[in-house]
DNA sequence: CTGAAAGCGCTTACAG
DNA sequence: CTGAAAGCGCTTACAG
């Protein structure tokens, strides 16, 4: 069975294409098309295994029923359930999905955008690198439609849903706090990330409201490529040097990779020192012990930031700026004690 | 600055959009345009920030420039890493990447299937439900490139990437046999597909030359849906009433999920029962105790596919079928004993 | 109710 | 060296 055009339905049946299109399009009974014709028109299209050529389509709509999903990094758990909500929702929309990832690199996110732009894309969903600024403003003045995920840039006003970092980090650490915890140390990575120094703040306003001294704190960053290897004197630092009896991890890779240390040090967790991750992870039940973590509502991050795209694709209420801030939970295991 | 097009470029410059057109595509040499009349060209584009529309170009060339990844699940910690391994060489090509999760449902992959091609991708790379051999028949009848990845049709001649199971399971069994284990069960996943089944037959056949009498061993099959409640009664069998000594496990989430169970039964690993898992993940490192993992070279599916693909799709060599079956590697932690 | 025609924004023989 | 024109496969006013 060979490809089959508009043109050859039409010849086949002695109609126009725009006839044949139209009733393709469901508008036949709009433009009081006969209900014998379309009938035939579908049942031909339908027997030949007729589907339109979707650039063709989409060039003469100017839209492509596509959207573009730009993240660091598609292999990563977090993005990549993200990812499957995201796509859930297109496809029940008629959307494809389209992915970069921009490994952290702001040249590469510009230049992402812009080669998702040119596939005409109806929509983006991006968590940014935070460091294009310049570009994400672009998106607002070309009129795209977008939404930020994650990562957001508090001085534009964009639609965006993140997640409340300071409260769920602050709850963690009063967690601690209450079960008795007193030289807290926080292990962060060296980035300019809205979501790190959220959940830092929540880190010291929760020892503030304890009136735990800062000399009994400490943090460390580590950076974001060498981490796995500069872990290992941050630990053996933390532990030895300056006694601390917890460590909270600002991401889960840094958590895995603490204790990962912590394991080779023979040091006792929660005996000797609790720890603590934001974000979860799919073993981290099974990890001895199994790890406290701050659990990201990482579903309904895709399925809310689909949902705005789609109603702002739609041209509904584009004025209003849609911001969501989700809840984190707090899943208490056995790594900090009791 | 507002969109501009190839006839303003043309305009603009009093030159033809066959002119524009030409050397913005680097042909600006072979159809001899003056060195002059390219580098204004080149610039006025690079000023105005033209960049082609890729439907346009696309419907014109009969490509897409993009291609379409089908998978059983992106938020699937393995495809995810392969879909990140095949973003970065397609990006690398040109190319963007189409992704799809068919969930396992043939149907659905039937649907996504056609769905790509009607977005006119230029190849596709499929990891099939493995129960629609007609449409991959249909893709090898309409010349369409694609490369089938961890699952392929042994019946069907296509071009494939995928890995040694057989091999792979075989060796980590002796492994097991040589540190002195002589009842050990097999737990995998209720699915007719090749990469279980050759596990099994790499599980049966080290058994078979270690002389171990069969009913020193189990077989379990869990449900793919229902495997995490099915897990706790099939483990506390297996260890009370059959009397194993080890436990194989067929894939990772079902080592996760077995690993659960253990813990809350409070079963010894490795020394009341080892266990070994085919499939890695992040975390086995840290899990108590580590554990020991057959690993699939993931990146390198996502490489050799890309570079296969890439290849049929630039018409090399098309009539020599290429089929990569990749080695994988027993990672030895201490869930087996030693 | 239906058709002829223009247009979406490119590319690419073809002519000169 | 460069331009006019056709074509890719659709959609959509417009006319009747």
């Amino acid at each position: 069975m060979k490809k089959i055009f508009l043109k050859d339905i039409a010849k086949e049946l002695g109609l126009s294409k725009a006839t044949v299109s139209l009733v393709l399009n469901n508008r036949g009974d709009e433009i009081k098309i006969s209900k014998e014709t379309q009938r035939k028109i579908k049942k031909f299209a339908k027997d030949h295994n007729y589907f339109p050529n979707q650039l063709a389509k989409g060039l003469s709509r100017g839209k492509s029923e596509s959207i573009g999903l730009i993240i660091p990094d598609i292999s990563n758990f977090f993005y990549s359930e993200i990812a499957g909500r995201i796509e859930k929702e297109a496809e029940k929309n008629g959307y494809n999905v389209i992915y970069s990832s921009t490994y952290e690199d702001p040249i590469r996110e510009a230049r992402l955008i812009n080669a998702m732009i040119n596939r005409q894309v109806d929509g983006l969903i991006i968590a940014s690198t935070q460091k294009n600024q310049k570009d994400i403003l672009n998106l607002k003045k070309n009129n795209i439609p977008f939404v930020l995920i994650d990562r957001h840039y508090p001085e534009i006003k964009t639609n965006y849903v993140i997640v409340d970092n300071y409260q769920g980090m602050r709850n963690a650490t009063e967690h601690l706090l209450k079960l008795g915890r007193k030289r807290i140390a926080f292990i962060t990575l060296k980035a300019k990330l809205t979501a790190l120094t959220e959940r830092h703040k929540g880190y010291k306003e929760a020892l503030e409201m304890y009136n735990i001294p800062i000399n009994n704190t400490s943090f460390v960053e580590l950076s974001s490529e060498g981490y796995p290897n500069e872990m290992g004197d941050a630990i053996r630092n933390l532990i030895s040097k300056v006694g601390m009896d917890a460590i909270i991890f600002s991401t889960n890779i840094l958590a895995v990779a603490g204790i990962r240390e912590l394991n080779k040090l023979g040091v006792a967790i929660p005996e000797k020192v609790a720890t603590l991750s934001f974000d979860e992870m799919g073993a981290f039940d099974i990890i001895a012990p199994p790890i406290t973590a701050i659990r990201q509502p990482v579903k309904d991050i895709g399925l809310q930031s689909m949902k705005i795209l789609l109603n702002t694709i739609n041209g509904e209420d584009t004025n209003i700026l849609k911001k969501r801030v989700l809840n984190t939970e707090l899943v208490i295991r056995k790594s900090c004690g009791s």
